[in-house]
DNA sequence: ATGATAATACCGACTAGTTGGTATGTTGTA
DNA sequence: TACAACATACCAACTAGTCGGTATTATCAT
């Protein structure tokens, strides 16, 4: 019935873990996260976990390349990346951010921002699967910020690359913050404040469209 | 020689496993610091770890309270606080903590923002004093940020409360990213970025035609 | 088509070790 | 003797991971 043509297989428990992971670690951290929560939340059994991942740590690589995924292709369907003016794209991926921040913090807070912190002396591999999608994700900032700085004949201090990981230091900061108070309001007012700061390096007062309602 | 004369006895395995716990936390994460790891590193058993703390997460948040602390004696007692203009006090302030960025990630890193984000749904006691710990600490920056800017008769846009925020989720973001990569440079990167914010912020002489309110 | 063969996907009881926590001491001091 | 400050032995629940087994599907010669 149901049935792809180019996979052969459906491995329906593999992907099904891998959303529960995204899910239950965002809310409870990677160690206090069982095998047994995700089989659970999953509607799995044990035997399917093992039998897709080596071992609990084989899953957290797994789901951190699963959030890249997820979070590379939302970003690049999103229509930030319309505007001819690359400064007004950078702004605009900053709009996108504070969009995104809706409902509870584990909806809006990062996969792999969350994790990193438990693992980040203790398993190596993950770490380092972490350290790939964060910094992966602030590459795709790079050369819009290179661009505009181009186009207006300045030069950003530090470099571009140093501004597109401050941006992403500020949005996991921002997370820390909100799940310390549980308001969301302070990840939007510190994007605010990035705004601000990247709106004065560019020198750039005017506003494109109708954004910052 | 020093006998606090309330207590009939100083109770060495308290002091003992507080310090533990912001040395093990902060590397492995709360979770996974067990209570066994914490009697091991500070050299006491089973027994004196209950005598002292009804439960782990006891301990935790007298850790959160104990790091306040600490944390409010090495602030209190830095040079920052020695400039006329309250704007050198802030700058001396973001200056100081990229001096503290030094050796491993464990050593420079915040022992309530790791903590937070393992516990803040399931340990709300836990969450809360690391709130405290954090925003306490953000408030102490409130006062300077406040005078500069009657000084120099400009609004802060967002409130001098919110900048003193921002500055947190700078510096804990870049932990995120410090663990995530081990390179201790990107904190110093993200504090050299908001240093040059807050000096635009406070050099503009016009009020920013605006977005906030 | 059909049946044999093999590979994959999945099940759930089981285990060896770990977990936070307790019960019952012992020791030093006032 | 009274009490705080520990220490030791222990436990029930939980942990990641194993293992023998089954159901479904793919491959392929007939």
């Amino acid at each position: 019935m149901t049935q792809t043509p180019l996979s052969p297989r459906k491995p329906d428990a593999r992907e099904k873990l891998l959303a529960s992971a995204l899910r239950l670690i965002r809310t409870k951290g990677y160690t206090a996260t069982t095998v047994d929560d995700l089989c659970k939340d999953a509607g799995v059994t044990k035997g399917a976990f093992f039998h897709h991942f080596r071992s609990k740590d084989d899953l957290a690589v797994a789901s951190a390349r699963h959030w890249s995924q997820i979070t590379s292709a939302l970003f690049a369907a999103a229509p930030y990346h319309l505007p001819q003016d690359p400064l007004d794209r950078v702004l605009g991926y900053l709009d996108f951010r504070k969009d995104l921040v809706r409902g509870e913090v584990a909806e809006y807070t990062c996969h792999v921002g969350t994790m990193v912190q438990d693992v980040h002396l203790s398993a190596p591999e993950i770490r380092d699967a972490c350290h790939d999608s964060i910094f992966g994700h602030a590459q795709t900032l790079e050369a819009d910020m290179e661009a505009a700085a181009n186009d207006r004949g300045i030069t950003l201090p530090g470099g571009a690359a140093s501004l597109a990981l401050h941006t992403q230091a500020v949005l996991q900061g921002a997370f820390v913050l909100a799940k310390a108070s549980g308001d969301a309001e302070i990840v939007r007012d510190s994007i605010d404040h990035l705004i601000r700061y990247i709106r004065q390096i560019y020198q750039s007062p005017h506003v494109e469209g109708g954004d910052m309602s």
